[in-house]
DNA sequence: AGCACGCCGACT
DNA sequence: GTCGGCGTGCTC
């Protein structure tokens, strides 16, 4: 007897069809429809045709009613295998979501004319060329990572937590951070093992880094880039090389981590406390995460490298999951903590000693300063009173975008050209903090016979050489220096200081040591209102205590991630059922449900041991609102919008509110 | 989402 | 007696 019964996943977001149907193979699509591809069917009186997957063949259903027919075949090609199914499963499953909403992420559109380039006999050969090129390269290649290598005896299917040297590494093609060399080379071992890896990073200037330090080993015909810059076909075309079964190395974005490649023996992902990882869309899953489901499933070894260790890094090495790794703290630069001034003007802003310092290594070579924020003068105030400006219609903070520009708010946009203090009546502004472009104006005037450099999210500069210069640089921004920086001040310690949330402090040092790992080992280099506490962490380089410092207050606590947490959002009636629902299960504590303009929300904190118990008792209750009361149509308007319930699953922003 | 089924008020 | 309102339920 044939397989001819399809069980298929459909290509809808409603939860409540979040299950695989049985779908009779007519006939004339016997062979063609094969595990994997994507299939039209008939739902319900054959009125709809929507799109689906064929997760598997068989030969008898237990569904009891008539089975209908797959109406057509979209492509042969097998872009949902096995593995990534069970992925997607996975994942929704974790986050109270559904497979499809996975899948969204993990499987680009479909490009037909890609499609058929990648098919034909010359981007065949074209590959095939480069397969035998590339087993040429290995078979002469000796082993990369020998003992003292961060990443060396890691078992298949273990985890390592890992604080990588800091450093530059000069390459023909120019400097890349020194990071990227070790993580190419344990990617090259591993395809010379025969397995791909997956190397997630958080932005595309890290992918350039990567790819320039994985082509300098010889390995770039191996490489498949994916990230979010690419257009939807490059997208599908990678996808499709992802698919050969034949060994790759992944490098891109948060997505990269869903990559169903061939024989993954490694995972391998890059300063993981990074909000980038944060997946904006529903089911909201952390690459974290992800990464760490798909290790599983794969048995392949995983690791979190950065120049600090998250927390979440962190509880694993506690749990004795994974296995830790730092870089001796003789590599780093010295640091010298210091308070600021007072905060206004660049002169108070830089204590005299770091001033002095930078002044005199700028006539040498790069120096590098970190700002908070981008931008002229991110905050305002009344020239009279010094209230803070705000903005007439939203309340917002006003900011300046440039020198001599109109105020604008910072939330809606508003241009605050008529502004008259509230207070006082007065239409006089003064700027009370500086961002990026304002140091750069000042120091400009400061020290007029050096370049200053800006590095913003407007102002992108991915290297600068080894010559005289100041680089103003914001967090993620900062270019690297050729050789190292001479110097780096990180300034406006304070101002994460006065924010409020369970990962400032957490935040505040991974944005420092960013920027301090870009300084040559034999610098000096300046933290400025940093503060007792986290000034000393950076002084001594006490990364791996500050990790577990962090981790112990969160036990403490009972906060994430030591303990996991939900967010359910929706009509009050909606919101506080679904927290009935989980309630009692284990020591499962709900916060709220509290009402805001319209939605409610609660916040339901739960044990790792009953994940799935909560996960799967709020999925039946969007379940049960999407196909009941979710339907509630406003009697007198046309706004009958759909209400629904959402919950977020370990959502990385929850920390702002906790 | 869509669309059918089903059980109560106004109608030829 | 029936027509049709939309609350409820299902989709292989």
């Amino acid at each position: 007897m044939t397989a001819r019964i399809a069980q298929v996943l459909l290509d809808s977001p409603l939860p409540q069809l979040d299950h695989l149907f049985d779908y009779a193979v007519p006939d004339h699509l016997v062979g063609a429809v094969t595990m994997g591809c994507r299939v039209r069917v008939p739902l319900r009186m054959g009125n709809r045709v929507v799109d689906a997957f064929v997760v598997r063949l068989v030969e008898t259903s237990d569904f009891s009613g008539s089975l209908h027919e797959i109406e057509s075949v979209v492509t042969s090609v097998a872009v949902l295998p096995p593995q990534l199914y069970d992925l997607a499963r996975r994942v929704a499953d974790r986050q109270a979501g559904s497979a499809s909403d996975v899948l969204r992420l993990a499987i680009p559109p479909r490009y037909v004319r890609v499609e058929k380039a990648f098919g034909s006999e010359e981007a065949r050969n074209a590959r095939r060329d480069a397969r035998a090129r590339l087993t040429e390269t290995l078979s002469n290649r000796a082993e990369l990572i020998e003992s003292a290598h961060p990443f060396s005896n890691i078992e298949p299917g273990s985890c390592r937590s890992v604080i990588m040297p800091t450093g530059t590494s000069s390459l023909p093609s120019g400097d890349v951070p020194a990071w990227t060399i070790s993580v190419a080379q344990a990617a090259a071992d591993a395809l010379r093992g025969g397995e791909s890896s997956l190397i997630v990073v958080p932005s595309y200037r890290d992918s350039d880094d990567f790819i320039r330090a994985l082509t300098s080993l010889g390995v770039g015909d191996a490489l498949v880039r994916t990230d979010a810059r690419q257009s939807g076909g490059e997208r599908y075309a990678a996808y499709l090389r992802i698919l050969e079964r034949e060994p790759v190395i992944v490098v891109g974005n948060r997505s990269a981590t869903y990559a169903p490649a061939h024989n993954i023996g490694l995972i391998v992902m890059w300063d993981d406390g990074d909000s980038l990882f944060s997946e904006p869309l529903a089911p909201y899953a952390h690459a974290r995460d992800v990464a760490l489901v798909a290790s599983q499933l794969a048995g392949s070894r995983i690791v979190f490298a950065g120049n600090v260790a998250s927390v979440e890094a962190q509880r694993l090495v506690s749990l004795g999951f994974a296995s830790e790794w730092s870089a001796s703290r003789k590599s780093y630069p010295q640091v010298v903590p210091t308070d600021s001034l007072v905060n206004e003007g660049s002169r108070a802003r830089i204590p005299s000693v770091a001033w002095a310092h930078a002044r005199e290594q700028s006539a040498l070579g790069p120096v590098l300063l970190q700002v908070a924020r981008a931008g002229y003068a991110p905050a305002l105030c009344c020239k009279e009173c010094r209230v803070r400006a705000v903005c007439s219609t939203c309340s917002g903070p006003l900011s300046m975008p440039s020198a001599r520009s109109t105020p604008t708010c910072a939330w809606c946009g508003a241009m605050a050209a008529q502004w008259r203090c509230p207070d006082c009546a007065s239409t006089a502004f003064r700027l009370i903090s500086s961002g990026s472009e304002r140091t750069a104006e000042e120091l400009g005037r400061a020290f007029p016979n050096t370049r200053v450099i800006v590095a913003d999210g407007a102002h992108r500069v991915q290297n600068v050489l080894d010559e005289p210069c100041l680089v103003i640089a914001t967090p993620g921004a900062e270019p690297l220096a050729q050789n190292g920086y001479r110097c780096v001040v990180v300034l406006d310690g304070e101002s994460y200081r006065s924010r409020a949330g369970l990962r400032v402090d957490e935040d505040a040092v991974r944005h420092w040591c960013n920027a301090l790992a870009l300084a040559r080992h034999d610098a000096t280099c300046f933290l400025v209102g940093a503060g007792p506490q986290l000034g000393r962490v950076i002084a001594t380089w006490d990364l791996r205590g500050f990790a577990k410092r962090e981790l112990q207050q969160r036990a403490a606590l009972g906060l994430p991630p030591v303990r996991r947490a939900a967010t359910v959002t929706g009509p009050f009636a909606d919101v506080d059922s679904a927290c009935n629902n989980v309630r009692s299960i284990g020591r499962t504590r709900v916060m709220g449900p509290t009402s805001a303009q319209g939605d409610a929300r609660a916040i339901v904190l739960f044990d790792y041991r009953d994940g799935d118990a909560v996960t799967s008792a709020l999925r039946a209750s969007i379940v049960t609102t999407a196909t009941k009361s979710g339907r509630r149509k406003s009697g007198d308007s046309r706004t009958e919008r759909v209400v629904r319930l959402r919950v977020r699953v370990d959502d990385a922003e929850l920390g702002d509110s906790l």
